[in-house]
DNA sequence: CCATAAGTACGATCGCTGTCAAACTACGAA
DNA sequence: TTCGTAGTTTGACAGCGATCGTACTTATGG
């Protein structure tokens, strides 16, 4: 289920999953970054402070708990925010869960 | 900080902790049967599957993370939602986390 | 005053998860 | 074809957190 290429299937959210996922602030990191950039990204561009293998590992998780969508561009693999999806099954975890406004001055 | 004795100051919630607290399947079972109470109990009239000890533990990770109140009441302690507090500072959090519409038995 | 009840504190155990390095696969360019 | 880039897989390891039993504290009731 949920292979490395595909989507996850819409509407099955599991909360433990998603509540695991989000409870790591590299994967929160992750979601605040593909959701600023506001277009799918390239895993390399997302800037986390640890091995290709573990963003492999934190990517595989957020896919898991279907908060973000990956696929394949030549070599490249692209992830996006489920945000709509994620919307809707839990409104407001996303706002609540994601620093934003965090205008870094 | 938050002694045993006193309630966890308003305000300053740490999202971190709280999405620790959130992540235990035992934890999130207690803010549903104090939610569901809809008034303060005593510890030992929550039911979860975990020894006394373990449940000491839970309540006070849910305690540090402001998610509840405590205070004494003779022997008893007793424990309380802290809805108001919680749903100011992440709204529409609660709802997401505590099964309402799932009559636990 | 003593016994019981309600929790707490303290170690100890144990499984899970985040982490890394190294080897591997797949694609694109030269 | 050969090389380099992008990401995955596979083990291994370390630390954290959930769990328990036991001992302790404190209040209520007889």
């Amino acid at each position: 289920m949920s292979d490395a290429r595909t989507a996850p299937e819409p509407g099955d959210f599991d909360l433990q999953k998603v509540l695991e996922a989000l409870v790591d602030p590299v994967r929160r990191s992750i979601l605040a970054q593909l959701d600023a950039a506001g277009e799918d990204l390239r895993c390399g561009l997302v800037d986390i402070p640890v091995s290709k293998s573990t963003a492999t590992h934190h990517f595989k998780v957020l896919r898991e708990a279907g908060l973000i969508r990956q696929y394949y561009v030549g070599t490249a693999r692209m992830s996006g925010l489920r945000r709509a999806e994620v919307e809707e099954a839990f409104p407001g975890l996303l706002d609540i869960v994601i620093p934003r406004h965090a205008t870094v001055p």
